[in-house]
DNA sequence: AACTATTTATAAGA
DNA sequence: TTCTTATAAATAGTT
């Protein structure tokens, strides 16, 4: 919790000097494992969101090309996807250190040995099935949605018109 | 522009360590100023976006722990994925510079009717809900280590509703 | 919340 | 963009 909220100051000064510093807009929001929402914005989260969202793109560029744009955001998010593997690749990996050297020196069995409980498990894949499904229909209405306008701007999700 | 790529990636860092950490749910959205759009998301920039929005409740506290012996083919799953996205991401990049090309040639069409390629958009969409999988499963492992305790706040908003 | 030893991020330059 | 390095800042641990 210590940690959380340190961190959260960290970020959301990090945001806030991206911004002042190079003039972009930045949104952060972060649900804590409670579930609480904080949230950073500037010029504000809302605007952040919508410009995010495709709502209100001030700069009207024609030369972007809406397929391009989308195509670049999916690159991006590859990257991201492919920043996060290497973090947990790194994680695990340290994790499986610390826990050969506390085997060693215990002989007791930990956590980690204690056998599958598959009804878990099983009840686990079908909650991530279900919001999975969510997820999905929700971003496919939300893309239908872009397709039938095609924003300005590049990214995630709603509505407007073409020229 | 240096200070902007920079920092970015610091932020982007930043996020992703807090999410691992302490198992908040992480979204961050930056506009330069040139207009382009940068997100990291933790587990997805969607996903951040709808439970902050209210349109995804609770986070799950499956407690199944998963044998020492399996933890290593894990690693290894990831690894495969994160060549899998290393070429995905080439072949996004090369792909992007023909198609650069072919609309400037084609100018019978306007950008917004510029087809969207579907067959790899659901492509992708189904590797990152494995992806997604993959992640949800470990971070349920990885918080087990972690105090559950309700959080406190300093600059955080009233808790999500469904619309 | 304050302190501080340590780690990490960053600016500047190449 | 990546690398290097001196310096500034963030953070964990502790009180």
């Amino acid at each position: 919790m210590v940690t959380f909220s340190k961190r959260k100051s960290g970020i959301f000064k990090k945001a806030s000097e991206i911004a002042t510093l190079t003039g972009a807009e930045v949104g952060v929001v972060i649900i804590s494992e409670s579930g609480k929402p904080h949230s950073f914005g500037n010029p504000s989260i809302e605007a952040v969101s919508n410009r995010f969202q495709g709502v209100n793109p001030p700069p009207y560029d024609i030369t972007s090309h809406f397929a391009e744009a989308q195509r670049q955001e999916r690159i991006e998010r590859l990257n991201e996807k492919q920043n996060s593997l290497l973090h947990q690749i790194t994680a695990e990996k340290d994790r499986e250190k610390r826990i050969k050297v506390v085997t060693k020196e215990k002989k007791t069995q930990g956590w980690w040995e204690a056998p599958i409980d598959n009804k878990n498990v099983k009840q686990l894949r079908q909650m991530e099935s279900t919001l999975e499904e969510i997820r999905r229909t929700l971003q496919s209405k939300l893309d239908q949605k872009k397709l039938a306008r095609g924003g300005a701007s590049s990214s995630s999700l709603p509505p407007v018109n073409p020229p």
